[in-house]
RNA sequence: GGUUCCGUAGCUCAACUGGAUAGAGCAACUGCCUUCUAAGCAGUAGGUUUCGCGUUCGAGCCGCGACGGGACCA
């Protein structure tokens, strides 16, 4: 081998040929690294139309639950990462705010509610008008009991139980734009997105554009119209419109009802097509539960016989369904777990365990409920994001989420740990300059900040594997070894050394390297980091 | 009936797209705070990767078939 090749040695083990790189190469690259921030990303296909990310999409007829909250911190953290990739980004949430189950919470409100506001009640308006979807049912359920007492089969009594037919006459009527109704549902709607708003606020996360159901619900129609001209959908004798997907293993699917109403797929043909009018996406994700797989596979073979082009850019990012001890959440029976509720309840548990450590008893209140907040929504975003979103996940919530091991709160202490250790370096007059001093070549580096060099470096290869593959987890994980590794180091060898200040040089640079990546990795999941916790 | 996703340690999850001795955390047990933050570190124990067959130098990963769980379409 020359001498100038970056290859040290190797050698061969079991048909494995093992290259040994450069001690000098490692330092040398750490030195770019460390002087000139972070590494430019090896990026094979910077996108220059925008990807669009859509997620949320929440019912206004009821406050957000656990399932949300997956959506909710998979679409902004996958927002997040393919920002940080280099891609130009949007991040899009249609809001389903029409339809029979708001006219439900409208109707109950109406019989039950004697104007109850958000402000009179004191509730949150999400869960206000939530409370009133669950108040509905319960009307219903007891309306059917009663008919069903008179005689009447059940099916029959589900169709003409009165509550139901006075909600579907208030959809009747919010279709043929009829004032009153109009009034009422803007009113109740506001107070849902006071309430969605101040829960957004509290994740922490943001859109950049909103989209409501109400304005796109009639589009798509021309779009079946086209693909009838085409002859690429089919129409029954009652008028409504199919299409075939027989050719794919799929079934003959709906688009258009016999009477010329919209169902779900026509508006997301037209939307679809809107969106890529105003944007040109070179990417539209859907971040939406596995269980409109169907839908989605439906939805891109349409297009794709309509001949847009762009069908396969139309990608579904399924995520599996968040399950109970006591099995399926069901929102009109109340069996959720609040989106609200868990996150109060994480940072409380966050306050109560730092209070007993007592390590921040100097911090004022704000400052302990910053950290609080940082911590609690920390472990619960990452207990969230670690895992592959096609699994399903089971939360049982008597266990709380956990503070200690592959959690979120162990890799914020690591950051927090790694800034008290540079504090103190900086106090130390010939250390204080660590961050300019270059890294001597010949450097004897051990095991442990060789392995942490590497694992530093690798950060633009681990981005760009999860922006790829749309994979928060992978950036999760990625940021608890780094921790792990960096906790290891720290326990065999002491940093500020002033017998030693060459080696404490090093290792600080290598703290800091450590913390700056660490920091950044977890902001991609919607993280923060402490100074001190 | 059809389609699709999942099945790895008691529990929760990894495994770099088919590579070397399948790795972490929790729970259990044992050590380490007079030294830079013990929300940490080190160690013990825990596995026929649900089962069977196949593909090949090599399979947790690919194919076929069971079994179990979820979702969707008639």
């Amino acid at each position: 081998m020359e001498s100038s090749a970056p290859v040290s040695s190797f050698n061969v083990v079991k048909g494995f040929l093992n290259l040994v790189v450069k001690r000098e190469l490692w330092l040398s690259t750490f030195q770019t690294f460390s002087s000139s921030g972070y590494p430019v990303l090896p990026l094979n296909n910077p996108s220059e139309k925008p990807l669009l990310v859509e997620y949320s999409s929440p019912n206004t007829n009821k406050p957000l639950h656990l399932g949300h909250l997956r959506n909710i911190l998979l679409g902004y953290s996958v927002a997040e990462i393919l920002k940080a990739a280099g891609h130009p980004v949007k991040k899009v949430n249609l809001v389903n705010d029409r339809g029979i189950h708001i006219c439900k919470s409208m109707i109950a409100w109406l019989k039950a509610g004697n104007g109850e506001t958000p402000e009179s009640s004191g509730m949150k308006g999400d869960h206000l008008v939530g409370k009133y979807y669950v108040e509905f049912d319960k009307i219903y359920k007891s309306e059917i009991a009663a008919l069903v007492e008179k005689g009447q089969p059940e099916d029959d009594a589900k169709k003409n139980a009165p509550i139901m037919l006075e909600a579907q006459e208030m959809l009747r009527k919010w279709e043929a734009n009829d004032a009153e109704t109009i009034k009422l549902w803007e009113t109740m709607n506001s107070w849902v997105y006071a309430g969605f708003n101040s829960t957004y606020a509290l994740m922490g996360v943001d859109f950049d554009k909103m989209y409501y159901e109400s304005q796109t619900y009639l589009l798509g129609k021309e779009i079946v119209q086209e693909g009838l001209d085409k002859g690429v959908f089919y129409k029954k004798d009652d008028g409504s419109v199919w299409v075939d997907l027989t050719g794919d293993g799929l079934d003959h699917k709906l688009l258009l009802r016999g009477d010329g109403t919209s169902v779900y797929l026509t508006q997301d043909l037209g939307t679809a097509r809107l969106r890529y009018q105003e944007t040109g996406f070179s990417k539209l994700i859907y971040v939406v539960g596995n269980e409109q797989d169907y839908h989605f596979k439906v939805l891109k073979l349409a297009m794709k016989k309509l001949g847009y082009e762009w069908w396969n850019d139309l990608f579904h990012l399924s995520y599996a369904m968040v399950d109970l001890p006591s099995g399926k959440m069901k929102s009109r029976e109340g069996t959720v777990v609040d989106a609200d509720d868990l996150m109060n309840e994480m940072i409380t548990e966050a306050s109560t365990i730092t209070k007993e450590l007592g390590k921040i008893d100097d911090f004022d209140s704000d400052e302990a409920n910053r950290l609080y907040k940082m911590l609690g929504l920390g472990a619960l975003k990452y207990y969230i994001l670690k895992v592959d979103p096609e699994k399903r996940m089971l939360f049982n919530p008597a266990e709380s989420i956990d503070f200690n091991g592959n959690t979120g709160p162990f890799i914020q202490y690591t950051y927090a740990r790694i800034r008290s250790v540079i504090r103190k370096g900086a106090t130390i007059e010939s250390m204080a300059g660590y961050k300019t001093t270059a890294i001597d070549v010949n450097f004897a580096f051990n095991e442990k900040e060789y392995g942490l060099m590497k694992m530093i470096l690798s950060y633009p290869y681990e981005l760009e594997t999860a922006a790829e593959k749309f994979s928060p987890a992978i950036m999760a994980i990625y940021a608890f070894e780094l921790a792990k590794n960096y906790n290891q180091f720290y326990h065999e060898n002491p940093i500020v050394d002033k017998a030693d200040v060459n080696t404490s040089i090093f290792r600080l640079k290598l703290s800091e390297a450590c913390a700056d990546i660490l920091s950044k990795t977890l902001a991609l999941l919607g993280m923060q980091v402490p100074e001190r916790m």
